[in-house]
DNA sequence: GTCAGTGCAAAAGATTTGCATGCGA
DNA sequence: TCGCATGCAAATCTTTTGCACTGAC
């Protein structure tokens, strides 16, 4: 597992590979980007962003976070609901899938073994060679089907 | 497994039901969709209907589908590559995941019963009731595999 | 010093909405 | 007839791009 320097440092790499210059803006991006929760928005980004730095525009937000895509420092993920999010990009050994919870949005990783290599033989049955996979789960976690009884609370669309 | 004729019933008895009317474009709307192949843009679907219906606005495409996706006749997918596509609604008997060619872009549908189980399994064990899923296995199809000793294209990115 | 990187605002896409009019029930 | 549904255009929202200026190398 990859520590957020080590990302960090792996970015500035890329960045000299490709010819780029490191500058305050994509440090500070990609800073905050590593150091963060997972599965941020591009706003979640820009808002963290700007309170390091609020010099940075949103552009630069956009820029950026296409080339942490490019170096496959960031993933960029599209769940249920249409949001475009990002998150530190998964190694091999660190792969995880997510369930969702579709009351309280509650994001929980996990990685099953099983899971993946029966998908291997799957896509192998079917005559493909996987690369890669996602898979979301969807329902309704513990908490919010306690708390159901008493309260009623639900999230729009 | 539902023909498109009973999910045109299915649609008007929905309608009736929420007090909706039936209406030209809807009716025309929803027989392009369920006539369809799988996995449409609104734009497929609205250049689609317009051969059947040129009177069709593009909002009307919009609407008919969100009430397409609220009768729960149309799903809307989101796959990597960020274009919204919907595809009709599978019942619990006739559910599947996807199995996409990186290469061709090719979509082959599946539908494995130990997957099934074991994602209800996992996610029980993390304690959340499971309500649906989404799976998509990305690779590299045989056609592709064999073509490419040949010919060798590759994607960007 | 040079040219890539940046912020801003404008552009481009995708989707939604306001409004006058059409048409199904 | 009555009011929901529609088409159009304008409004939103998200993402990209053009351009003059800044700053890394």
């Amino acid at each position: 597992m990859q520590s957020r320097t080590e990302r960090f440092a792996a970015f500035r790499r890329a960045l000299k590979e490709k010819g780029l210059k490191s500058t305050a803006q994509r440090d500070d991006i990609a800073r905050v980007f590593f150091a963060s929760t997972r599965h941020m928005s591009i706003d979640d980004l820009y808002q963290e962003v700007r309170k390091v730095n609020p010099r940075v525009g949103y552009a630069t937000v956009y820029r950026t976070i296409k080339l942490l895509k490019d170096c496959e420092l960031a993933d960029e993920r599209h769940f249920a609901d249409g949001q475009t999010r990002y998150e530190n990009a998964e190694s091999d050994e660190e792969h995880h899938d997510h369930l969702i919870c579709d009351k309280c949005g509650k994001i929980v990783e996990f990685n099953d073994q099983r899971l993946e290599s029966l998908q291997e033989q799957i896509a192998s049955d079917l005559g493909f060679v996987l690369a890669r996979h996602r898979m979301e789960l969807y329902g309704i976690c513990r908490e919010c089907r306690e708390s159901a009884g008493r309260t009623r609370r639900n999230r729009a669309g």
